[in-house]
DNA sequence: TATATATTTAAGTAATCAATTGAGTACTTG
DNA sequence: CAAGTACTCAATTGATTACTTAAATATATA
């Protein structure tokens, strides 16, 4: 192989391999994981992820010059947010290999969540009709921020903080499905837990507004 | 939030990073582009990506201890391959964001390739049903082990190396449409300008097999 | 059984990276 | 303009990583 093609591989994969390198740490991969609920300030993105304010910021200046977010400042505050929607389909498309092809994944998980729920899982399209035509009332339990940032079409905000004092708005006639940031995502699983015990029929729906969006999927912004 | 929430977490995000880590050098991706092809040996693999043997060796393990790659052992040969085909579809997605973020990955191609070709992309239906009607000869110039790991349907093999002397195989009356590995592979390239120089009517079709066989289009296997 | 080949493993070094600390910048509010 | 807040930058630490060389292992062949 000549050495002019030998150095046109090495410089492209090297570009290639900035994507990978920006992949290649668990905070960072957090940081992406909430940026795809919607955009977020620096110091918000600080406490959610458990990090120091400097290195959050300096993992988000890693995850910038490999062109994966983008930031505007507004004020005193700095707001990041992904920078392509291809970005949160490759985040996804990472999580799901790992999903089916590391087995520590299911251990860590099924120690944690061991919620046999037996619940069937919801198909989308099935979801959307049932929401439309009135059937199920859709909750989005997330914090009021990420609702407004984009949200299942039809869905209720009431954040899981909130749930509690509010459970006189919801219906006791009717199925309630409750979705939160995605699968690894507890505030569904806690909100039907209290829903339930207060007399509720609820279930969970496993997927969030990033699975929902990457699948071509409606979303709505803004408030209710 | 609880202890117990931010452990989950860290632990869940630790094995997301172990996909993201074995991404993260520009050698390992360039190994699985390999791969991408079909499986190779050891020894193929050190010689096409320029590397030491044992360090080749030790890039393997690593994708291989993120579950990318699985080995089987014949003789004194072991022959690494894609542990599945969302790997590909992984190193895909991971490439075709980088070819729309990344400015320089564009400039890097354009100082190599310099080919204003000028030709006007080929559709991949289209170029199925050409080739199955006989109107045009789909020529595959990657190396014919390659080929027999998987091929466009239809698709003749010419290796680049052979090409020269095989000349004579080839329809004068009829275009040719060469491809290879995909779009950053010059062989094609350089059959087309081989082609060209003899008479030929030739030009070059831009994607391998990986993207064919992840976009769900059928691969031919074996000889021909 | 000796020898050759393909691959892995081990050990060592230089480079890179994550996280912390403390200082510095930019903007807002009183 | 002084004080406070949000964020970034610089310097340091310890940990991880890439690559090399040399030795070890496994399989095939003479």
């Amino acid at each position: 192989m000549s050495k002019q093609s030998r150095m046109f591989k090495d410089q492209l994969y090297e570009q290639f391999a900035r994507i990978g390198k920006a992949l290649a740490s668990p905070k960072r991969l957090e940081l992406l994981d909430l940026l795809a609920q919607g955009e977020r300030t620096v110091e918000s993105l600080t406490k959610e992820a458990s990090l120091g304010l400097a290195n959050c910021s300096q993992h988000l200046q890693v995850l910038r010059e490999a062109r994966l977010v983008e930031a505007r400042k507004e004020g005193l505050y700095v707001f990041y947010r992904l920078a392509d929607e291809a970005v949160g389909g490759l985040w996804l498309a990472l999580r799901s290999l790992a999903e089916r092809r590391l087995a520590d994944i299911q251990r860590v998980v099924r120690d944690y969540f061991e919620v046999p729920e037996a619940l069937e899982p919801v198909g989308r399209r099935d979801l959307l009709e049932w929401v439309r035509e009135g059937h199920v009332t859709l909750l989005d339990v997330r914090p009021a921020e990420e609702y407004r940032a984009g949200h299942i079409p039809g869905a209720v905000s009431v954040p899981l903080e909130e749930l509690e004092r509010r459970l006189a708005e919801l219906p006791t006639d009717q199925e309630i499905i409750a979705y939160c940031r995605g699968p690894y995502c507890v505030f569904a699983v806690h909100a039907v837990e209290l829903l339930r015990e207060r007399g509720f029929t609820a279930r969970r729906f496993e997927e969030g507004v990033p699975e929902w969006r990457v699948a071509g999927l409606p979303v709505a912004v803004g408030q209710e």
